[in-house]
DNA sequence: GCTCTCAAAATATGATCAAATTATGCGCTG
DNA sequence: CAGCGCATAATTTGATCATATTTTGAGAGC
């Protein structure tokens, strides 16, 4: 007999009760980094973590390993860890592959995806919408991951959804740093243009408005790195 | 100011002796998952590895959890651990991604590379030759690796090296699988029109040629994923 | 400016807790 | 009486923590 009574599984916090602590400690620090809480360059220590999260070391470790896998942040040879800064060639590496992995994404999400699936996504860009609208740029920022990763779910290729996550993640600090100083208003959003390609199911044309609005975000980043060196 | 006076530069063994236990367990697992010693489908514990490596639990823990988001390892709900088993799918959008990346690589890589590297990449090569030869399964996957990864080293973008790498972690069992069913003999390898390539610095040659090496070494696993079902 | 000393941080180990799989044994059915 | 199924016990495995050891960085003193 299991020792549930059914009691608990009511409870909608049971997800995060089961949840391991490494994997809460990964999913939070990985948020920070994704929504602009740590900025490039910042260092990051395993006893802080530790002291602020009021977990054990091991948790922490193998967020932090994980991490650094996901090129998050960065192990330097001194043993310290830091949020990674990026170059100009590394932004001009990142758009290349952002160009390749999430124009074949929405492509592949154009074909599959239901028409009940794209309402959501509307709706989600309709609260990014309102971020932009307020200011709001941490919630730009979260709308904006949302959409694009509840899309590439829909392509059924986790390997390239995969790689897609693994590269926001490197720009995720910068991205926020540059929304930072010129505000949420000059950043328009091509996702109008995707929506409409994926209620005709056309990929073609969903992978040519995922490329301008990945183009138009990356030299964001781009021009915000240049005026700051 | 630098605190190197120059002097401590001169041990060699440095390196290798300072290395962590954890950096030494991944690399090792690495290695095994590369070149074929964990097949598809094999289970993997934290504690057969702590009592085979003789290292503390710690060390082994981090290492797998990199490996997993590396996507060398996967974590299966039932919180068992083991190497990943290809689907068609896995396999075509690991063509797609390989093709994309590694091509781009190549491009680089030829207008960059030096001669005297171009010299070093021949003789990498002449070692997979001879390991062809010799039907030596594990001296041709090392070599081939070795290659590929030295020259993408010169294309001096380490961002789309290291989504390169993560790649090659996920389709090396599989295609040590394929090679020890079908043997060494039926790969041949592009390596020479790459190589050729490089010489003239034609970067279009190169990520042609490499577009040709990518597109054979992934349809002798797809023929052996379909034949193997 | 250089070296020595000390504090803080990272590394590594072993013990302990919890969960899941496997093994065991009892009762039931044919 | 033999075979099957289910419940429980035992073993294995993963998760976490507290602690000891090693390494790095910084500041005092010469």
């Amino acid at each position: 007999m299991l020792k549930q009574s059914g009691i608990e599984m009511a409870l909608p916090s049971d997800r995060s009760e089961k949840q391991p602590a490494h994997e809460a400690v990964y999913q939070r620090l990985r948020a920070q980094i994704l929504f602009g809480e740590l900025a490039p360059g910042q260092p990051i220590t395993i006893q802080g973590l530790v002291n602020a999260l009021e977990v054990g070391m091991t948790p922490v470790r193998e967020a932090i390993r994980r991490l650094i896998s996901d090129g998050a942040l960065v192990f330097k040879d001194n043993r310290r860890i830091s949020v990674p800064i990026l170059k100009i060639s590394d932004v001009e590496a990142i758009v290349y592959a952002r160009k390749s992995i999430e124009c074949e994404l929405a492509h592949r999400a154009a074909i599959n995806i239901k028409t009940n699936d794209i309402s959501n996504l509307e709706h989600i860009d309709l609260m990014l919408d309102q971020a932009i609208a307020e200011g709001d740029i941490r919630g730009y920022l979260v709308h904006n991951y949302s959409f694009h990763n509840a899309l590439y779910r829909h392509a059924e290729t986790p390997i390239l959804a995969d790689l897609a996550e693994r590269l926001w993640l490197r720009f995720g600090p910068s991205l926020r740093m540059v929304c930072g100083r010129l505000g949420t208003q000059s950043v328009p959003d091509r996702h109008k243009d995707i929506l409409a390609a994926l209620y005709k199911h056309d990929g073609e044309v969903a992978a040519l408005a995922m490329e301008r609005d990945v183009v138009q975000g990356m030299e964001q980043i781009m021009e915000g790195l240049t005026e700051a060196s």
